[in-house]
DNA sequence: CCCATTTGACCCGT
DNA sequence: ACGGGTCAAATGGG
């Protein structure tokens, strides 16, 4: 049985994956398809959470997780320089850096791909050699006024025009998540600059629950221990793709919650098309975003298991009614913390 | 006038 | 030298 399983995980994934190219391919406006897709992918999870656990009772050990499975991780290993002090560009060790891949819906009206409940300011724009688009940086909008450091880059990918990259640097010290409630901002672009979104705290909630959790399906976050380069990986997300089955739950009972990312994309405008990369505002341009059903993969470095905590639970901010413990287990949720570990060996 | 964005220059690590 | 990341002056919108 133990030597099965990974079989099975693969093809399972696989699976997985296939239903995931499907939902790219729905109608966004098709709510109840994609409801299915997401129900969908979450037996499959769920499946694969079993067989997990039936692989852990058969293992004593869990065997190191290597950061090839995951294809060309999108991690930056922080073999670089962020954060140190003296020069001017910093050590990134230690900083949370997770990169999230976010559907951009053409059909969208709204400007660029979905928010994450924070307020960004572009400082630059790049063009990265060898990539079409060029990659746009972020940093919180409120680094002056609280210092906080958070940041964020944003690439459209090569492999998929429609898909983006966002890379999100370091933790929000900020009292900005107002958004985590509602997942959007409005389609207008930094309506939140002052007072921390009050705007937001009393336009969003029930509109765009839905949108929040069909964002969510389909991610899974990978930790990176940066001592050993160890990876552990967890299905955080396909955890709204159980919980947040009943969209009502959404809306209600959410805290804000500092210090931490969540999942859902940028509401920055990014240039739809190579040609419009200097004027991303052009009127009548396609702009992306709006996306309903925008599928996510998400990846995450981070190198202490309290990130991954503090994490994990400000993703779950979003949708979860309530409760999020310390042993990363969810309410709920059939989800076994360790799960990927063994997960990874199967990309 | 204020503020976000744009964009070329500059800085830094490799 | 090169590429990625950041700065900051210029620009434009509200």
């Amino acid at each position: 049985m133990d030597q099965k399983v990974p079989g099975l995980v693969k093809e399972i994934i696989q699976a997985r994956e296939l239903v995931m190219e499907l939902q790219t391919q729905l109608n966004p406006s098709s709510v109840s398809g994609n409801v299915l897709v997401t129900k969908i992918l979450s037996i499959f999870e769920t499946s694969l959470s079993i067989l997990n656990q039936i692989k852990l009772e058969n293992e004593s050990t869990t065997p190191n997780s290597s950061m090839s499975h995951f294809g060309g991780s999108l991690f930056s290993n922080c073999g670089s320089d962020f954060f140190q002090g003296g020069s001017r560009k910093r050590c990134r060790k230690g900083i949370v850096t997770w990169t999230q891949h976010v559907r951009a819906c053409e059909q969208g009206g709204y400007e660029g791909p979905l928010d994450d409940g924070y307020g960004w300011r572009k400082y630059g724009q790049k063009k990265i050699f060898g990539a079409t688009y060029p990659r746009a940086y972020y940093k919180c909008s409120y680094q002056s006024t609280q210092n906080c450091l958070a940041m964020k880059q944003v690439q459209r990918s090569d492999l998929n025009s429609s898909m983006f990259n966002v890379t999100y640097i370091g933790k929000h010290s900020c009292s900005e998540p107002a958004e985590l409630l509602s997942g959007r901002y409005s389609p207008n672009k930094q309506e939140h600059i002052h007072g921390h979104s009050r705007i937001y705290q009393e336009q969003r909630v029930d509109k765009s629950s839905e949108e929040t959790y069909m964002n969510f399906q389909n991610s899974t976050v990978q930790i990176a221990k940066h001592k050993d380069i160890q990876l552990e990986s967890y299905p955080s997300f396909s955890i709204y793709s159980t919980i947040s089955l009943q969209p009502a739950n959404i809306s209600s009972g959410l805290k804000t919650r500092e210090n931490h990312f969540t999942s859902t994309s940028t509401k920055m405008q990014i240039p739809p098309t190579p040609a419009c990369i200097s004027t991303p505002t052009t009127p009548g341009s396609n702009h992306f975003g709006g996306c309903r059903n925008g599928e996510e993969l998400l990846q995450t470095t981070i190198d202490s298991i309290e990130e991954l905590d503090q994490m994990v639970t400000s993703l779950l901010a979003p949708i979860a009614t309530s409760s999020v413990n310390n042993d990363h287990l969810v309410d709920g949720s059939p989800w076994d913390w360790d799960f990927l570990e063994d997960y990874s060996h199967s990309y």
